[in-house]
DNA sequence: TCTCTTACATACATTGACGTTTGTAAATGA
DNA sequence: TCATTTACAAACGTCAATGTATGTAAGAGA
């Protein structure tokens, strides 16, 4: 019964398919291999085929596709003159992006809230956490900018305003996927951040 | 070697403080039995002996102390005449809490970070989704009020307002349980809440 | 003082997950 | 066309974790 590569691809995309689901469902750990090899129709013969273990499966899983801190943290860094309004618009659309993205979706619940990072996850961790650190340093580079020019808002400093911005990001987006019915990005995500952004610079007179 | 109440009471308090400890380092599920109990200094017999099994002590863990959804929930809900400023003092000592005491931010590490919700954890979960959600909900109705009485920033509505609240709350917790050594709760929430409320309500004429 | 119970330690049986090995039918390539 | 590789399935051995059952020395109570 050995099939075409074709079909080898298929199977290898419907174990990712099967453990994207069961890690979303049971957590990483609770999940075994013969679970996803049952889920995906064939056996852990397959799975040990395509993936060395479950590590690799899950980063396998992971690289499919940029996950909103890895996409802000790129934007930012390469849009040469950032501002404000397109920070605010990152952010905006860094959280809408999941509505209509289901994969992205399900991946980033899994690795925020169905992972517990062992040593042999340790690395998607610490990689995923580096974005982040990335994303605070170059909101924080342009608000001190803002800073210097004296559009902060007086009592909040560039350090600070960088903190809320990511804080209010990531904590919309974790409260998102945890409930998800409580809210919808596409309407609120705007008004959210335009503003926490009001109240981090200093009204023109 | 019996030993007497006393001595069984300490021995419990090991076993939870190093099953603290191990879910910390390890995670839950990656945490045997058998290293707690080597932790603790006894063996599974003792474990046994003190709790059903790990969801037992899971959950005996969660209850030595009050998190902050929990925490927040109880004050808001007992508060008569609850103001927009009593909530911002609530959220930034919610915050500052974590930074004194200890084993809330373990505990509460370990709940956010280091914990996959399988079945038998679900309740825990549950619980404390519950009161994020009367957290919200509470958050809610004193902004419905505001918004009532015309305090609201045009462009936003008391629903948005208080997802803004309880993002920015979740997420600089998170944030800072993740990245301690990166920003002071006790120096930075304040201003911080300060200007997401700034961006809230309508300023004065 | 004697019995009963407590607070564990130790031993046992079972299960489940992993990684590896072997088998194999069909596709591929020369 | 035929040898070779591919893409798995099936079987094997091992280990770790669990839950339970039993053993036991020392308190606690009468």
């Amino acid at each position: 019964m050995r099939r075409t590569k074709e079909d080898a691809e298929k199977t290898r995309a419907a174990i990712l398919s099967a453990a994207e689901q069961l890690f979303l469902e049971r957590g990483v750990a609770h999940t075994s291999l013969e679970h996803i090899a049952r889920a995906a129709g064939v056996t852990r013969g397959a799975v040990y085929w395509h993936f060395q273990n479950k590590a690799d499966l899950f980063t396998a899983m992971l690289n499919q596709v940029r996950l909103p801190p890895e996409q802000l943290a790129e934007m930012l860094s390469a849009d040469p003159q950032l501002s404000l309004t397109s920070l605010r618009d990152l952010c905006v659309g860094g959280l809408q992006i999941l509505v209509h993205h289901e994969q992205k979706r399900r991946i980033l619940t899994v690795l925020m809230q169905r992972c517990e990072f062992t040593d042999e996850l340790r690395p998607a961790e610490e990689r995923h956490n580096q974005f982040i650190n990335q994303f605070i340093d170059i909101c924080e580079g342009l608000l001190v900018e803002c800073e210097q020019h004296g559009q902060l808002h007086p009592g909040i400093n560039a350090h600070q305003a960088s903190r809320a911005v990511n804080g209010l990001l990531i904590g919309l987006i974790g409260d998102w996927l945890r409930a998800p019915e409580r809210f919808d990005p596409l309407t609120d995500a705007g008004p959210i951040f335009d503003a926490l952004f009001r109240g981090l610079i200093r009204e023109r007179a």
